[in-house]
RNA sequence: UGGGCCGUCGCCAAGCGGUAAGGCCCCGGAUUUUGAUUCCGGUAUACCCAGGUUCGAAUCCUGGCGGCCCAGCCA
């Protein structure tokens, strides 16, 4: 797949801007900083494309991985290591630039001393509750806390007795000074450091203290010599705080910060706190469950790196509020896949067919291209027999004139074979049925028949010639476009629909040789992915998108 | 009724004073042994609304309206 060159957009053109007036002495330095509390979803994927493809863009542009892991509480190895899966496999690259926020936690201890020594900063003993009285609210402004007025040589003594862990959890904090009157709630005298005696999955228990996100960020930016941080829109009003801290010191470097709006996707979720609950509830099988919008979910479905790659480049990056179709997320699937995914045969919900005018234990081989319009990707071996399976809904006994399938008495053409027509319907007792009785024209094999049209073409497998095995179809996690305005528990709203598994499906034998690839399109039906639940003689696959289906709607329409 | 941000086709999104790009969706039609693909063609006299400036405004000004975010010792 050869792809598209990003579209400019307003954070392309401040950076072309700023490396033309070299503003930071022509460097581009960015960085994707996850908080390892989750799994990477396809709204990280954007930050990760946006991060990592605007500095590939430019010749001396570097993008640094950075681990935002400042809240112990939360944050666990297995998010570090998935994380790191995760952007390698969406074919980004951080060499030797993989950073935390922990590296810093001594430096960044030092720098909160020397706001300390500037009277920036002090020690508060206010309850984490008092403090939210003394914040004010949205429209009254807040008031001073009774300990902003220590001195210099208190506040030292006190912080580095936070430190030596004199104090218990909670106790006291390390805040700015800054106003506490200001509209802006985040520059109301902000938390800086907290007691927490948490083990660090990193520093294990070497700290008591730790920073806050909006202490630590701009200062690791600084010391990572970042020249553009790019963060979602909900950081805007964090600027002045980011602003204010580098302000303040004596920093290698002056980054700055720019906001776009993050990527919302119709029918699911988004937030790592819901999707965390998805996977504790299990309502679903995993971070990796194919429903789920997780970088690792979309894998195991069957999305390509590719795909979300030009999905992202789709959507663009701006500030505007957005809900992106689900549609457009497939159909960068779809075009990536119809290039390049092996062609075969497999039928979900058999139905056997006995072609009469065919010898008992008849079996022709048949050569057929990998891909109809890639001559390149070879040849794979069908085999024709007495005995197939179709569809079951590629038949029925009568249809309307628009069913271009197979119809009781009527004619029908088998991919790659030839064309038969259904001459009886067995049933059982209770009018089900059993199996059709056809018989096939020798005339039709890379040949039209003559003296009619046959306009149907469906799918077919040996009956004799197949392996069995396991699919599981998608539907959306929810049926609504926007769950995130669900009331109550999102648990409870999980489309009870979202996966359906067909056992019983037959595949072409040739599909388990053509092992050089995970992702087929099984004929007329979609893109599938080999699951890792598939064993030796068993395959499982998830359909990862369906193809496109005039019929369905032409079906709803009568 | 504090502050910040956003409002261009059903959905994304260009546009940066000179007379509305593109993609997705959708609708026609052609080709087709995948009702797929591919290919042609169509789809905003209109840019949240109202005034104003200008020869000329989606773009500038004023005033409205609508939406999102912020009162964690989360990020």
């Amino acid at each position: 797949m050869t792809e598209a060159p990003s579209p400019a957009d307003f954070i392309r053109d401040i950076i072309a801007s700023d490396l033309e007036n070299r503003v930071n002495n022509g460097r581009l330095q960015t960085r994707f900083p996850p908080e390892p509390n989750g799994y990477l979803h396809i709204g990280h994927a954007k930050s990760i494309c946006l991060n990592f493809g605007v500095a590939a863009e430019n010749p001396d542009g570097k993008c640094n991985l950075r681990f935002d892991d400042t809240n112990p509480e939360k944050e666990d190895v297995e998010y570090v290591d998935s994380i790191q899966e995760d952007v390698r496999w969406l074919g980004f690259d951080w060499e030797e630039r993989k950073f935390y926020a922990s590296d810093y936690f001594e430096p960044l201890y030092g720098y909160a001393e020397e706001l300390i020594l500037k009277g920036k900063a002090y020690v508060c003993d206010l309850s984490a509750s008092e403090m939210r009285e003394y914040r004010g609210t949205l429209t009254e402004p807040g008031r001073a806390s009774p300990y902003q007025n220590r001195s210099v040589e208190e506040n030292l003594d006190l912080f580095r007795r936070m430190r030596a862990g004199e104090f218990p959890d909670g106790s006291r904090v390390l805040r700015a000074r800054i106003d506490m009157a200001s509209p802006n709630m985040n520059m109301r005298d902000p938390a800086l450091y907290r007691i927490r005696r948490v083990e660090h999955h990193r520093t294990g228990n070497a700290w008591l203290i730790y920073p806050t996100y909006d202490y630590a960020h701009g200062i690791s930016d600084a010391l990572e010599c970042v020249t553009h941080s790019l963060c979602t829109l909900e950081f805007e009003d964090h600027r002045p705080l980011y602003d204010w801290i580098l302000d303040q010191l004596d920093l290698p470097c002056r980054p700055r910060q720019i906001e776009f709006s993050r990527l919302s996707l119709e029918y699911t979720v988004m937030s790592k706190r819901k999707l965390n609950a998805l996977v504790q509830s299990g309502r679903v099988s995993g971070w990796d469950d194919p429903r789920m919008p997780t970088i690792s979910g979309l894998r195991r479905r069957g999305y390509t790196p590719e795909s979300i790659r030009e999905f992202c480049r789709c959507i663009g990056i701006s500030k505007s509020p957005n809900r992106v179709e689900h549609a457009l997320l497939e159909n960068c699937l779809r075009s990536d896949l119809e290039a390049r995914a092996p062609r075969t045969m497999a039928v979900l919900r058999p139905l056997k067919v006995v072609i009469d005018s065919l010898p008992e234990g008849y079996e022709e081989s048949l050569t057929v291209p990998v891909h109809p319009q890639n001559e390149a990707m070879g040849k794979r071996t069908i085999h024709f027999t007495r005995e197939i399976f179709i569809e079951q809904e590629d038949f029925r006994e009568s249809a309307p004139k628009q069913y271009k399938r197979l119809v009781t008495g009527g004619e029908v053409r088998l991919r790659n074979a030839y064309v038969i027509r259904c001459r009886e319907v067995i049933k059982d007792d209770d009018g089900a049925i059993l199996e059709i009785r056809c018989e096939h024209d020798p005339a039709t094999l890379n040949a039209n028949p003559v003296g009619r049209k046959v306009g149907g073409v469906i799918h077919w497998v040996s009956a004799t010639r197949c392996v069995t095995g396991q699919v599981r179809l998608y539907a959306p996690l929810f049926i609504v476009t926007e769950p995130d305005a669900l009331k109550g528990d999102i648990v409870e709203h999980v489309n009870p629909d979202s996966i359906e598994i067909l056992t019983g499906c037959r595949f072409e034998p040739a599909l388990a040789e053509m092992t050089d690839s995970l992702s087929y399109q099984f004929e007329r039906l979609g893109y599938f992915h080999r699951d890792r639940d598939s064993i030796t003689g068993h395959p499982v696959f998830n359909r990862a998108v369906s193809l496109r289906d005039a019929w369905s709607k032409i079906a709803q329409s009568l």
